[in-house]
DNA sequence: TTCGTCATGTAATGGGTTACATGATTAC
DNA sequence: GTAATCATGTAACCCATTACATGACGAA
């Protein structure tokens, strides 16, 4: 369990929930799965090793109420929580993973956690996901339809109807993305011409 | 590496495609990414080890062609391929994976794969797929608006727009269900009026 | 006082991937 | 003869799951 390196759609996910704000364990697979519910749901016998990961490689650090133990808060919450907030460190390594591409197993999952926490990144980051995410699907299309069209006639009916709710299931999430893909384009060029008067190419 | 019982998505995908027709390594893995490129693919690194454990506990058999050696077939494919064939047992067991639930974090994958091999199942099998995945699609369709409901207005509109996306998808993957059940169950009762002259209550 | 939920954890296991290693066959 | 693809396999590792175990707290 948690070996050394450790990445995972987990790790981002929760690197990026903490960095809108402290939480503990619990209230962070809750959030987790309510964010998420659609793609998956993480259980605590993988959030817990993670966090206590995360800890040991300084990534955020943990509050434990006991440890002011003279504080003195006799009515109103001795709890056993635990409260983890992102270090400089951790924000660091959440920007590095939601901008690289991770090793392409993922690619599918990550793309979900990663577009979940969009408002906290970059707008360049964020039309490179988006690009990425798209030539991935259209790949997967084109391979598919080439498929189909090598096989057609000599599969059975349920067979072509698994395929075809397929294709335009993705077909679908490709209109999805660019019509995303417009909106970040069109801001883009928006933000480029408030933030200089005069609006002339700046090189490419 | 394949510890012990070892079922997976896997497994039931090769049976599956075993079952139409006897096969070597490489070509079921072309066949698998044709059938499923949309949701996933598999690599030769998880098919060999599972196809040594499928051999090994009697579910197919392998015939190498050097086996028989003195065959003499001098041109014409003196090929090492390893042509595996399902066994009787393999064609049990394979119905038996076809009809169990699984221990419900494949339900997801398993479902495609499951149907995918629909023209090999039983015809009340099949109703049973396509109803328990659409109940689990509403299960999880009431508990994501319910999500959405108690934090509505407080997310951002990045997150919106992702909840809103799946939430799409799988409305629209309901609608399939519910248009595939309603086949089904015509197909079974015009089954039933033609099977027997007199439609009267067999039993149940 | 018991029950549900909040809250934190561990051990064993599972199913799959990446990266590597090798060789045969076909097409040019 | 050499490059691409067909074909088979292994070792190391990865990320997460299931099942289990524990305990505090609030409400009935």
């Amino acid at each position: 369990m948690a070996g050394k390196k450790g990445a995972g759609v987990l790790e981002l996910a929760v690197l990026g929930l903490l960095n809108g704000a402290p939480m503990h364990g619990y209230e962070l697979r809750k959030r987790l799965n309510a964010l998420l519910g659609m793609f998956r749901a993480f259980s605590y016998g993988s959030l817990y090793p993670c966090l206590k990961q995360l800890l040991a490689r300084g990534l955020i650090v943990e509050d434990r109420p006991e440890e002011r133990e003279s504080a003195a808060l006799p009515l109103q919450s001795r709890r056993s929580k635990i409260v983890y907030t992102l270090t400089a460190e951790g924000k660091e390594h959440l920007q590095e993973l939601l901008t690289e591409a991770g090793p392409a197993s993922w690619e599918d999952e990550g793309f979900g956690v990663r577009f979940a926490f969009f408002s906290h990144t970059r707008a360049d980051v964020r039309l490179r996901i988006l690009e990425g995410r798209r030539s991935r699907l259209e790949e997967r299309l084109e391979s598919v339809r080439a498929a189909l069209a090598r096989t057609r006639e000599r599969v059975d009916s349920y067979t072509l109807e698994l395929q075809n709710h397929g294709l335009e299931s993705v077909e679908r999430e490709v209109r999805w993305l660019n019509e995303l893909i417009g909106r970040e384009r069109a801001e883009q060029e928006q933000a480029k011409t408030t933030n200089q008067d005069m609006p002339r190419d700046t090189g490419r």
